[in-house]
DNA sequence: TCTGGGGTCCTAGGACCC
DNA sequence: TCTGGGGTCCTAGGACCC
């Protein structure tokens, strides 16, 4: 039995944690640049605020009069991948297999092939996590992971009834939670299936499921057979487990602003290009190619628009800021345009393998090593004080280019800095063991 | 006038996820 | 005024080869 534990709205929930005065009203957490609603407290849902919705667009949503009651929060990224971390860690020790799928979820096993026993442990670790981390989380568990998406969702639907546990353990189980399930709720069907299966008469997962499969095959592609096949109780993930390491990475932004300078682009592409290299290396690989690309505002009707990416080969692959920076300002060269506004810039890595796997070019080797060093100097020492206590010089123009940010959470920074307190002494503790 | 058949590899773009 | 960021997988079609 496959379960999934998903946090309650997750990045609200965190702010939350330490901020209790927001406990009981509408919240939203904003993205990047306080752009659009990523998180919705359940108030702000039943309000009406839906996910993605810009923020500029919420009073048409809820009505001017109602706007000052939704508390409007800026995201805090590194806030919410803490406590992620806690939370994974409490699964990890708890439970066998564990898959972290994103920042708020996590796929493990059913420990015991026995729906009481199962439901017991998972009662008590939704309660051990709101103990040692504050956070709710819902559980649900199926014979696979698209069933158990469902099942989860039905546990943080119902509370009073599920305590936050819901099990699809046999197939009439799994045939009523079918038939109240939209189309367009099921994990892997999107915007564009949903219309395309509407068309058909589709409407709830138990009526897809009754569709012929050959007809599913020719109809669509591999993915939706799967999921498909997945929803009929067979599992289509076992033979490709998750993979860990990632195959591109990529940095990027929307400006809080439209940018024309050439050299505020360009500390931008390199602050990126720089980020992007620090997590390669944390993941011990090494990119074989470099992709910039830069893209003026698709909302302004009236600014010519101009948008282009460059990608070019590594002569080696490598995960040096100091090589990856070079070739993306290479690469930034061959496609910036004067006379534009910039309002997002990014730089993506791929081509990514194993460090151990490159074959080096002699002549390369020396200087090869040398640059390793450096950069395992650099990684010490900004792990230690502060991901900017050392940064390649040509970032360091007037950050023009970083995202507005105006409802960070004031009441919350205090116990922020107690909290990062708490995350850095845990890290040290780790550091003195393995040094 | 009239242009095969089969295979591989690469890339861009679409669709999906959170 | 204002519209996020970071991923994965699949497919069609082009380029190239024999």
């Amino acid at each position: 039995m496959y379960c999934l534990a998903d946090c309650n709205n997750f990045f609200v929930s965190c702010e939350r944690l330490y901020d209790p005065t927001l406990n009981g009203k509408p919240v939203v957490v904003l993205s990047n640049n306080d752009g659009c609603v990523i998180a919705r407290s359940n108030e702000a849902k039943a309000m009406g605020i839906p996910m993605g919705c810009p923020a500029f667009q919420i009073k048409k949503h809820i009505g001017l009069a109602n706007l000052n009651d939704v508390v409007q929060l800026s995201a805090r990224h590194t806030l919410y991948h803490d406590i992620s971390l806690r939370i994974m860690s409490l699964l990890g020790r708890s439970c066998e297999r564990l898959e972290v799928y994103s920042v708020d979820e996590a796929f493990f096993q059913a420990p015991f092939n026995n729906p009481a026993h199962d439901e017991h442990f998972l009662h008590e670790l939704v309660q051990k996590i709101y103990k040692y981390v504050g956070i709710p989380v819902s559980i649900g568990y199926a014979p696979t992971r698209t069933l158990a998406k469902i099942a989860s969702h039905i546990a943080k639907k119902n509370p009073g009834t599920t305590r936050g546990v819901y099990g699809l353990s046999d197939d009439s189980l799994i045939a009523s939670a079918l038939e109240k399930t939209a189309i367009e709720d099921v994990w892997g069907i999107g915007r564009r299936l949903t219309e395309a299966l509407h068309n058909r008469g589709v409407a709830t997962a138990a009526q897809f499921v009754q569709y012929p499969t050959s007809l599913i095959r020719s109809l669509f592609n591999i993915t939706v057979a799967h999921t498909h096949a997945e929803l009929k109780g067979i599992d289509c993930t076992a033979a490709s487990p998750v993979t860990i390491a990632h195959k591109s990475i990529m940095n990027s932004r929307t400006f809080g602003g439209l940018i024309t300078s050439r050299k505020e682009v360009q500390a931008a592409i390199v602050h990126f290009a720089e980020h992007c290299s620090r997590q390669l290396r944390s993941e011990g690989s090494v990119a074989g190619t470099v992709m910039v690309y830069v893209r003026g505002d698709r909302y302004r009707e009236d600014l010519p628009f101009y948008s282009n990416s460059c990608q070019l080969n590594l002569a080696t692959p490598s995960s040096s800021s100091l090589t990856i920076v070079h070739y993306a300002l290479q690469a930034f060269a061959c496609i910036f345009k004067e006379g534009y506004g910039y309002r997002k810039a990014g730089v993506m890595l791929l081509n990514i393998q194993p460090a151990k796997s490159i074959q080096m070019n002699l002549f390369d080797k020396e200087d090869h090593n040398k640059q390793n060093r450096l950069m395992q100097a650099i990684d010490r020492i900004n792990n230690r004080y502060s991901t900017q206590a050392i940064n390649l010089a040509s970032t360091s123009a007037t950050g023009e280019w970083k995202p507005r940010q105006k409802h960070l959470n004031q009441s919350a920074q205090s116990s922020l800095h107690i909290y990062s307190g708490m995350v850095v002494s845990n890290k040290k503790n780790k550091k003195n063991l393995s040094e």
